[in-house]
DNA sequence: GCTAGCTTGAACCCATGAGTTCAAATATCT
DNA sequence: AGATATTTGAACTCATGGGTTCAAGCTAGC
């Protein structure tokens, strides 16, 4: 039974958490989880290795909880990203500028600025690869991830369509496939992450997807 | 300075190379490459440890030629299911039907139906899983698989737009996204592949995509 | 300055698994 | 049938790495 931790001890002890927790994450992205060993995060964390396993009972959470903190980190950044669709507050004010595209492009360059990080793409690898070995990341990275993101922006969809600034359709497929029209050909260009693109090319495949978006989804002629 | 095979001979040995490198992607599937070991893959293929070495030098050499295997077999597939696309041959012919959404339609159920298999998920897993470990493997892979299907699929439209039934623009962005809007969102509602769905479900997926494609790419009013 | 808990490094235990060796069995070709 | 090549099972080597232990050193709080 410890004692209740001082303030200026628990920060101590949080700091030393999180330089585990990134560190893992890190070598983790470098070696994948069954090739990556405990010793050489324990090093870069610049941590002896009983501190690990001090802090994180296992290889298995430690992988959990670094995959849980990259996650939630990413989701902020996206959830961020969305900023420009909202809406001040009564309706018809300037929150989207009165200009849906000019709205949607900037969220599509940002969003995709941000998939296209390198951290971003070791998270969507990790993911993939551990699937099987790991199934409760889907609910832990996805669940509080890609499928809040979705929501978000289905959320903003929605507005729009009832606003007749889109076209009346299903707001959830209308999120889906944005978000579709921005990753999939990201990934196919930058060779699934392993190439990196000049932000000029990053723009350009946003606005790619936000045309064809438009095209499909822009408010009856 | 081996003689040269004879045939029975050398079908014996092709058979069970075969069978091994099935069994090598069954077992890396389920456990991934670094927790996959080779002990598993030979009971799996019904055959001795030292077999395996025989025929395959490593267990990396194993791992690449498992997945090069299975990514041929996986693009002759998606290949196959470009044929509706396939004029006959004079131009004005009935090789679509002289009915694009229809042929559209049929092509987009069938490569969902291949890309939400079992095997197809664990390639793109296993992809993305040791990209890090073995980047040749995006050449061996994806420069015979997804690119060569994109680019297929690139050829079929720059036909269509040239014969006035898609709109003009570039063949290769259209390949690009109509792709994304199949895989993009069988990602999302699949859960990365671990919940099956059902084929009606299936369908309707491909549909919302076709519908929004020929939305953007459809002949001009 | 003293106590308590955290950290450290180094050594250690132990399971796992890659890759090899070898003699016996088996199949294939001539 | 006889020569040749392959397969087999089992034992073996060896490196790696997860996880623990322990004595000594630090740091924070009293």
């Amino acid at each position: 039974m410890t004692t209740v931790r001082t303030p200026a001890a628990a920060r101590g002890r949080i700091d030393k958490r999180r330089a585990i927790l990134d560190a893992a994450f890190t070598v983790f992205s470098r070696a994948g989880y069954g090739q990556a060993c405990v010793k050489e995060i324990a090093a870069e964390a610049g941590v002896a290795k009983p501190t690990v396993y001090n802090h994180l009972t296992d290889k298995a959470t430690l992988f959990r909880e670094a995959m849980a903190a990259a996650a939630e980190s990413a989701l902020a950044a996206d959830l961020a990203a969305l900023e420009p669709l909202h809406e001040p507050v009564g309706g018809t004010g300037d929150g989207v500028g009165g200009d849906v595209p000019a709205a949607l492009t900037r969220v599509a360059r940002e969003l995709l600025r941000r998939h296209a990080t390198a951290e971003a793409w070791a998270l969507r690898r990790l993911l993939h690869a551990e699937l099987t070995q790991f199934p409760d990341l889907l609910d832990t990275v996805r669940g509080d991830g890609t499928r809040r993101l979705g929501e978000a922006l289905a959320d903003r969809f929605a507005r729009l369509m009832l606003a007749g600034r889109l076209r009346a359709a299903d707001p959830a497929v209308a999120a889906e496939q944005f978000l579709a029209l921005l990753d999939g050909p990201l990934e196919a260009r930058s060779a699934m992450g392993t190439r990196r693109l000049r932000k000029a090319d990053l723009d350009a495949l946003a606005d790619a997807a936000v045309e064809t978006f438009l095209r499909a989804f822009g408010p009856e002629s």
